[in-house]
DNA sequence: TTTGGTTATGAGACCGGTCTCAAATAGGAT
DNA sequence: ATCCTATTTGAGACCGGTCTCATAACCAAA
């Protein structure tokens, strides 16, 4: 394989001999530590200029060690809860002057572990993660016990102390299942995108994503309040974009004792279920109510607008971001957990359970 | 600022005086290269997985002059056009081992400049741009005469003759507007995000944003075909996510010679338009039609269902990812401009024009 | 055994920066 | 003029790999 002809690059050796100082004070003035006189400043500085002289960072990294930039390891960018927390990532990074560099891990673990091999070999100062599923967290560890600073978005690692950032996941399904709850559902289905290998059987211990745990704690927190038995049944697993979801969607929705309400953990979720209770020719909210996760920007021009609960999502990324760049600087207090709040915004896509309207026809 | 306790890292030499060799040969049999007998390979190997050896990408980049990852510069990842596409790119690297570093330019030339210095310093093998503004490209010129693979995505730049991926933009909008006049419709507005500084005047020449430009063309064609005078002045800038944006929608959808029709360039902005003709009380399709580039997925849950322009955005960017991964291989045949073709979902956002059925009436 | 042609290994230069250390120069005080 | 300290400069090691080149070891043919 030929390297393709690139220019030969201007070192810091050039500028030195154009402007007759050594490589030494070259490298001071271009690097721009130590001490240097004026008059030799400003000769090199145009040598630099004449030569266009630009820096290898590559170069400067290998000494310093440090790289520069951060990685960033989520379970899938076109999923707009991810795009929009990297935006606040990049942007809280790009104000430290550090640059971002992405990956995809297509919620699989393999391919999380591989990215963050290759990124630790990149010798990124730091790394962000979305845990993709925290039975195997192995390769976590090791990053953090090597001193590579770690942060986690969106969920969190009991076993891992390292920064952290989340939402209230817990609260705000308890607070989004009520809405369902007061309305008088009893037959709520929750879904959600996490695959769980094996049964759920109300089991939550095996649930070991904190995000995920959380919210069905919260649901079934809700559930128990309104003294509705048997919830964890209708929790379903692995309803993201695989390809088998439409399927398990419809199977549920045309089930006889389908449930009356939808809680979806996010809008990719939330969206496959929409479409499908239309394809069921089933109306929102009459036949089935829906509340989703992620005020993603189609919930609010559907008919009806669907309620949903609000995640302060770039600033989750700008937080973890700004917590990592603080450790990267030298930092060294505990690890954080930070918890955002968050805040339902009720629109209509909730009504009052058709059971109850049934009962009170007859 | 003190170096965080990072734990000295294995190197080669080190893995070497473990297997009791050369520096040299351990770098053979873990660097792949030369030939090593087997016993010696083994015996470094067994060395490098005792001392859990890994690589320094830095430092082979350094010497080898290539760093295995290439540059993205997108307008915003949080438009799902473009966090689609990177998907596409960066699925299209990994397979082929190489990594993508993401800077976003916010649209804005500074920015993208900024970054294309911050990923040439690092020594990206390559870089895929989607350029916010063709009046300045002197920064893209110097990047492909340095001889760093450049390639552009869904713009073209007249004046670079660069890898380009595109889609038949004039076609595209030729046929999308060709829907509209055929129901009728002779005000007809076109929204884009795009910034002209100063006035259109119908002048396309000043447009040197290709995707732009190619579609305002397109749009124009189809007018000029259906009879329709003026058509220049419909044309509207600016109208992305900026704070003034919304104003300007109301301002258009205010006016007692508003358009009938809509076509909007992207699914931001049409999601913009949608919100705003809500707001207004207006009906679709019966008081306006609207229809969008980019089949985001919220257009197919909205009331109606919005008439999209479909364009093959995930193939887009495998696209580009695939022509610049050849170039950074060796391969040097001239540079391609590949357009890809958009298909149009007819959905229910399109009714007659009222102006026909008010003719009508009487 | 000698010769010749592989094949395996080691020594050390190199990439383009940073950074230590010592020498050189400058300026101020005596 | 002399001595002392402070500043400026240069020489060269170093980071962790790759890679050239020379030497060493090997095996087979003569």
């Amino acid at each position: 394989m030929k390297r393709p002809p690139k220019a030969p690059s201007i070192t810091v050796s050039d500028v030195a001999r154009q402007a007759k100082v050594s490589k030494a004070t070259a490298a001071r003035v271009l690097g721009g530590y130590g001490r240097v006189s004026k008059t030799v400043r400003a000769a090199v500085l145009e040598a630099a200029k004449a030569l266009d002289y630009r820096p290898n960072e590559l170069a400067r990294s290998m000494t310093t060690g440090r790289s520069g930039s951060i990685g960033v390891v989520v379970g899938d960018i076109e999923n707009p809860f991810f795009s929009l927390a990297v935006r606040g990532i990049s942007d809280a990074a790009r104000l430290s002057g550090i640059n971002v560099i992405l990956a995809n891990s297509g919620e699989q673990v393999e391919a999380e572990k591989s990215a963050i091999r290759v990124l630790m070999a990149k010798q990124v100062d730091g790394l962000i993660v979305t845990p993709a599923q925290s039975g195997e967290i192995a390769h976590l560890v090791e990053v953090a016990q090597s001193g590579c600073p770690l942060a986690l978005l969106d969920r969190a690692l009991p076993d891992l102390d390292v920064d952290t950032v989340t939402v209230d996941d817990r609260d705000a399904a308890l607070r989004a299942t009520r809405i369902l709850t007061r309305a008088g559902h009893t037959r709520i289905g929750y879904l959600t995108a996490a695959e769980l290998s094996g049964d759920f059987c109300g089991n939550e211990s095996r649930i070991n994503t904190s995000s995920v745990r959380e919210r069905i704690l919260g649901f079934l927190d809700a559930c128990r309040e309104a003294g509705i038995e048997g919830a964890e049944r209708n929790i379903h697993f692995g309803a993201g974009r695989s390809d088998r979801s439409p399927a398990v969607t419809h199977a549920l929705l045309d089930h006889p004792e389908r449930p009356t309400a939808i809680l979806a953990s996010d809008s990719v979720v939330a969206l496959e279920v929409f479409k499908a209770i239309r394809e069921c020719g089933l109306r929102i909210p009459q036949d089935i109510s829906l509340i989703t996760f992620h005020d993603a920007d189609w919930t609010s021009v559907t008919t009806p607008p669907i309620t949903v609960v609000d995640q302060p999502v770039y600033a989750l990324g700008k937080c973890v971001a700004e917590l990592l760049v603080r450790r990267l600087k030298g930092d060294d207090r505990p690890p954080e957990r930070i918890v955002m709040p968050t805040t339902i915004i009720e629109r209509m896509s909730v009504g009052q359970s058709p059971d109850i309207l049934q009962q009170a026809v007859p």
